[in-house]
DNA sequence: CAGTAATCTACTAAATCGATAGACTAACAA
DNA sequence: TTGTTAGTCTATCGATTTAGTAGATTACTG
């Protein structure tokens, strides 16, 4: 499951993306507008600052930016830096590697080898699905409503 | 990530499975053979029981024991049983529904479109693995050693 | 009845999660 | 150059979850 603070992380992305084209957005804004705990989402906030994914400016007329282009912005890469591995166990994870400390052949686990299969599959949506497309996925969703 | 009393438990299973043509097996013989803290895995084994996965017999020539056909037991299950939701997120969730409290139109959000989708991809795989396959791909990888 | 092995009850230490408080610093404008 | 604004940094905190332990009890078998 993704923590809160994910969910936070990208739905301010989001939230930001969507008035890229605007004056820097203010925290107090987003929090706000997304039901986000106005401290909590400094502290993200400036996590994805510290990624490179988000700029920033203090005082008059500061708030927050999209650094890269929305559609840079892959979705499982935010995912990743928020809350670490996406993969069901660290063994088959590709940036967050771990052997099992119980495991005694690694290369012969059946369960290693389906949970590799779900990694897999998922890997191939989130590695493609940028912020870009989610925002074009909620266009899409709301003129059909 | 699966916690480890999960992990536990799959392995656990996979080992009582392999020698289901012999008398029950002894708590501290799995514990031995997989690494597993005795007196944690008591409990899971318990846990499995009471879900009627497993059965079990006090006493000399006492142990747990297979209740179903491996081919019946269903890796997904063990998962939710065990550690819950496999949904990233509770508001795309078969099993553990549960709407996002901050969200304002789940219909039309676009990170709930995105994850619906890794929800499908992964339930397509763990739907349809049983203990049976696990077993088998293990089978298949020692072969292959 | 003795011995064995599962079951039940009750803790606990450590880590993580979600959140808050308050001092500090940079940018801008009057 | 000074006040205001808005992001940054440090620190702490309560609640929950995770992983694990201890010890007494109950059921089965020979």
């Amino acid at each position: 499951m993704l923590s809160k603070k994910c969910k936070y992380a990208l739905k301010a992305l989001e939230y930001i993306a969507k008035k890229s084209d605007e004056d820097p957005i203010l925290i107090s804004e987003i929090s706000e507008a997304q039901n986000i705990p106005k401290k909590f989402l400094e502290a993200i906030l400036l996590e994805l600052k510290k990624d490179g994914i988000l700029q920033s400016r203090k005082g008059k007329n500061g708030g927050y930016f999209l650094r890269q282009s929305a559609k840079d912005i892959n979705i499982g890469h935010i995912i990743r830096l928020i809350d670490g591995p996406i993969a069901l166990i660290p063994c088959v994870s590709y940036k967050f590697y771990e052997p099992c400390a119980e495991c005694v052949d690694e290369d012969t686990c059946g369960l290693r080898n389906v949970v590799q299969e779900v990694r897999e599959a998922t890997n191939k949506i989130l590695s493609k699905v940028t912020l870009a497309d989610m925002l074009f996925r909620e266009k899409k969703l709301t003129r059909k409503k």
